[in-house]
Formats: structure tokens, C-alpha cells, sequence
DNA sequence: CGAATGACCAAGC
DNA sequence: GGCTTGGCCATTC
């Protein structure tokens, strides 16, 4: 566990309920713009003690492109809190999705 | 240290 | 708006 899998975790955290971000602002935040795929490998590692379906790609898709991760389970998440996906596993990110405080984005 | 990998991103069609 | 190409970066072998 490294220092940049620590703090994208932290980040990751504080995401509310409802709420969805991109992997880019992820990464923006553990202070390594361009670190979006490692934010995503990253995040599939753990379980539920962060957020993880909470974040997706820019493009407001789940991505699928790697191993066989539950992207039907994360679907079934967002929607239980009130995030509408759709079949093709996209999101309304233009409106759900969250800026951090801290950046104010 | 060099090469390969991956839940990405931006630009081009 | 969706698919394809090239490029970035940290981690692992």
C-alpha cells in the first residue's frame, strides 16, 4: 500500500451518498492529475469500507474493460442511492456529479 | 533500471 | 453522442 493508494482512499471516503465522481478528479486530488488508471485499479481492491461505486470514468460510464468486476453489483448500488443508471451502465454525470470541497472545482 | 500492464483521458472520425 | 488511437503514470516483474 502505497502513499498514493492511501490518499486516493481518503478522498474516495468523503464522496456523499448520491454523489459520483470521475477516477481524473480522484486523481487530481491524491495530487497526480494524470493517475486516473491507477485510481481505478486501485479502488476494485477493497470492499465496503469506501465508496468505490461511486466513482466512474469521465465519460459517466462504469467501466468493464479489465477483469470481471461487479459492474451489475455497482449498478445496483448507485440506484439504491437514488443515482439513475442506465442499461448500458451509464450515469447523468453532468448532474450528479460531486465537486470536492476542498478544490471547489 | 527497462519493459509490460491497466475500473483512464483527450482528441479525431 | 459513441467508437478508435495515442499518450500519461504508478505499480509490478
Amino acid at each position: 500500500m502505497s502513499k498514493f493508494s492511501e490518499d486516493v482512499l481518503t478522498i474516495v471516503k468523503q464522496i456523499p451518498s448520491g454523489k459520483v465522481v470521475s477516477y481524473g478528479q480522484v486523481a487530481l486530488l491524491a495530487g497526480h492529475p494524470r493517475a486516473a488508471r491507477q485510481v481505478g485499479c486501485i479502488l476494485h481492491f477493497h470492499g465496503e469500507e469506501v465508496p468505490w461505486w461511486r466513482v466512474i470514468n469521465n465519460a459517466g460510464r462504469i467501466s468493464t474493460k479489465c477483469i470481471e468486476h461487479n459492474a451489475d453489483l455497482q449498478r445496483e448500488f448507485l440506484r439504491e442511492e437514488e443515482v439513475e443508471v442506465g442499461e448500458d451502465l451509464s450515469v447523468d454525470i453532468a448532474f450528479y456529479r460531486w465537486y470536492f470541497p476542498e478544490t471547489g472545482s
